[in-house]
DNA sequence: CGTTCTCTTGACCAGCATCAAAATTTGTGG
DNA sequence: CCACAAATTTTGATGCTGGTCAAGAGAACG
């Protein structure tokens, strides 16, 4: 379905922080305080670099697909993911979105429940299962953070349940819009601005919904005034308090 | 939404077991297997007796609500529970059940972000939040236990965006009756028979869908000899690889 | 610049929702 | 146990939201 482009666009890295992510130098590492790395303290952080491999994708590249073993644990320290699982004639949901800190397999499934595909150019860190189970073990607070990790993963997938079960095409595309920018640390959202490094297939099969209505919805917004278009991967939301209306929860 | 309907069963609790489900002495209490308190050892059961308290309800009765400060974590030890978030209109996502063994608040959360409620006469053991979460801190085997929880519900909601995202109403339908007797330990399931103590509008408001919808497809599903209604809220599922068939996963 | 991919917009359609009513089950009180 | 009332379920008729199909506009890349 996604075909695997190619694309160097090593700019967006270094623009992004001046200290590059990583495992070499966990103490240095700009993702660290957004990531579950957070919870080992500094002074034992060789621990942790030496189960740590980086890894780089270019947009496009899978980090892991669904179905197969997991043999590790990924931390993305920069750019986005799409995880994804398909149904056996094609139908695709979008599981969610990972950006800078996310962490990918909280419960240590044996098998990838969803592929992992760059959106943009990715690093992360890739743990190793066994050495880092080892590490959980050992370290109670690594544990323990992953029970946190683990509750926001689970309500945020609630919300979504209540999205995708009871909400209206135009709901959904507003609450999306309106939760987007807090999920990505690395881009600090400025005035209402909403950057959307997934294309409008991927926003669709996020939200239950088909590409071309999720574009019409986009522009009824527009055409409101509700929003406005900066580029096709940035918005600017215009009017936040109508488009919070429009999202519909509580 | 649901009113407060009085009916005193207790039939169900005592046919259930011998040993009741009891906190003063979890040592015989017949929901200790399917339970958190399992990863507790029999020595230090007293720990946990010290902290719990019974809660009965009849059928309709709340457990908690939406918004309500969340003071305690709870363990269904009978019965079946409805979980379910309200939109400001009064539309209702459920959004899961829970039978013998389920944990509800395996998150702590400070507010409660659904409504609990008794689907037919249900037992609870109840712990305060603040003396759970020191007995937390106190036991690991209790946090790995929660975390073990946590990615088994992470889980299921994921498996619950697929359906509600991509699927059909004749999926979700299928999907539902294959794995709703795999959630009552209570209630072993034999060959095929699948109990429903939830009403049409409760498993549409689960589904995503309207109790008409529901209702038409359990009709079609009895017509086309997939499955048999027992009684209004007991089926039994005569053609199993159909019905998975029709389910629709991998 | 031309090729390719993505996005937008329009016309039409289908699956499921809505509205309505009858059938069945459950609960209540004699 | 029976009769009646209330709630739930089933079934039918109709409508609407969002899906499908199609074509053209705009970006991105070589």
């Amino acid at each position: 379905m996604a075909k695997t482009a190619r694309l160097s666009d090593r700019d967006t890295l270094t623009a992004l922080s001046t200290c590059a992510p990583s495992p070499q130098r966990c103490a240095q590492c700009s993702a660290r305080p957004f990531s579950i790395c957070a919870a080992v303290p500094d002074a034992d952080l060789e621990q942790l670099e030496a189960i740590a491999e980086t890894v780089r994708l270019e947009r496009g590249a899978p980090l892991f697909r669904e179905g197969d073993p997991a043999t590790g644990a990924y931390n993305i320290t920069a750019g986005a993911v799409r995880l994804s699982r398909l149904l056996p004639d094609g139908r695709r949901q979008v599981m969610g979105f990972a950006f800078t800190g996310d962490f990918l397999n909280l419960d240590r499934p044996d098998v990838h429940p969803w592929t992992a595909e760059a959106l943009e150019p990715v690093t992360a860190c890739r743990f190793a299962r066994r050495r880092f189970d080892a590490l959980i073990a050992e370290r109670r607070e690594l544990e323990t953070a992953l029970l946190a990790r683990a509750s926001q993963a689970l309500a945020l997938a609630n919300a979504q349940i209540l999205l995708l079960g009871r909400k209206t095409a135009l709901e959904r595309v507003a609450s999306f819009l309106l939760r987007l920018p807090g999920c990505d640390p690395a881009h600090p959202t400025q005035d209402g601005v909403v950057r959307l490094p997934m294309t409008r297939s991927d926003m669709a099969d996020y939200l239950g919904l088909t590409l071309e209505t999720v574009s019409r919805t986009l522009s009824r917004l527009k055409r409101d005034g509700v929003v406005s278009q900066r580029s096709i991967s940035e918005l600017a939301v215009t009017a936040p308090d109508r488009l919070a209306v429009l999202a519909g929860d509580l």
